[in-house]
DNA sequence: GCCAACACGTGAACC
DNA sequence: TGGTTCACGTGTTGG
């Protein structure tokens, strides 16, 4: 028996002493696995428990490794809490049993959420007219078989000359291509239905940052505009 | 050094022979796990590599445990990977990247869960009229601080007389309690709106048969109903 | 005793 | 390097 590496008579010596064939110190194991690293051909047991390296110095290369082991056998488990306290957090957000599995949690919230999407999408999507209230919807689409996402953008607010060169400077800049526009405009106000397509490589931001320049152009939009109004009702963001 | 059950032994064979410290048949490991649990004063190596329970039958007791291991672990992949698709399929929905970790992806999932309740709960929850469409709307809340769960359940029908004594058999049955209840007439039809609580041992199946039951009381509504309405123009039935 | 689900500790890979 | 995330195989528990 001819050890290859230094990193499997670690493994060895942390399997025996964990298994109690050898003994340990206080801590669960001692120094010296460096010694294990050019092993003498004794048999490994508690008399071989001496060892020179640990006079040197308090923190030995071994100690060195064994505090990372440490560290990182804590961080795992925080890691597992923290997705298993969000997992709880769905569950109790589907109405789930605390024992409901991983597995069938997790297909129900990609169920649920395809439901609410699918609800949301409707609910706001049956509105053509200009409402009384401004309105940024962005409702995402999935990516389509081309590599490209494609997606629905609706923006209500007061009607302006500047509105659609704005809006165009906006989707310009993001490389966004609009692939369909609907305009209706009502009393001053005016509603616009867009379907964007965005390029696979900087899809998932452009869609953000469209959510974020629309809601400022509607913003910039209600600040000059609030004088001439006599009531903004409400506003609107709806992310799907 | 003296092992104290089998288990360990099994364990330290499979060390050793995973890490080539001993040599072992073409599957992995051999049939002599037992021998281990006896052992003999020898150290562990290939030269003791002879073992007679194997001779008497081909599914010895330590073949069997090597198959359960083998299933054991071929099924946690399998259960890794379900959950792992799951996690794939989220995101996609979320528009995520797929180098997004677990614990930040199931966060943005929880958020994404709470925005879409919220938003289906203000664009369905804006109607107090009834409408000319059918409708069952159940819109779950979540658990109030004494374990009762408090939700919204919202219905519009036809009119008729014995519809709330129906409602109300419906919610008594299930243990529910009406906390508040608005109703509007209009037209011949009307809605209903319910804000119930349910007792948290009998909570989440409560929610769902609440919604069977309108659904079936809308439908026997409708039946009954059906000749003396001139259309019945569609019927919604929401589920958050 | 089997099966399914879980938590755990660890090695590997990636910054 | 250290920090962080993942997949993996295993021990354990409940049905």
């Amino acid at each position: 028996m001819q050890p290859e590496n230094c990193s499997e008579n670690s493994q060895l010596y942390r399997f025996l002493a964990e298994n109690g064939m050898i003994n340990v110190g206080a801590y669960g194991f001692p120094a010296a696995m460096q010694t294990l690293c050019n092993p003498s051909p004794t048999s490994y047991n508690s008399s071989d428990y001496h060892f020179e390296s640990s006079v040197i110095t308090d923190m030995t290369p071994q100690d060195r490794a064994l505090a990372a082991l440490k560290n990182h056998k804590e961080a795992e488990k925080r890691r597992r809490e923290r997705i298993n306290s969000h997992l709880d957090k769905l569950r109790g957000l589907l109405l789930c049993n605390s024992k409901t599995d991983k597995a069938t949690l997790l297909a129900k919230v990609v169920q649920r959420v395809r439901e609410l999407k699918q609800q949301t999408s409707e609910l706001s999507g049956l509105e053509t007219f200009p409402s009384e209230t401004d309105e940024v919807t962005v409702l995402s689409g999935e990516y389509s078989s081309d590599g490209q996402l494609i997606f629905k953008a609706s923006l209500c607010c007061e009607d302006r000359l500047d509105l659609m060169p704005d809006l165009n400077e906006i989707l310009k800049s993001l490389h966004l291509k609009t692939l369909k526009a609907e305009m209706v405009t009502l009393g001053g106000r005016i509603r616009n239905v867009l379907i964007i397509a965005a390029d696979k490589d900087h899809s998932v931001e452009s869609v953000h940052f469209l959510q974020n320049a629309l809601k400022s152009l509607l913003e910039r939009s209600n600040s000059s505009e609030k004088s001439k109004r006599r009531r903004i009702l409400d506003r609107k963001l709806i992310i799907q």
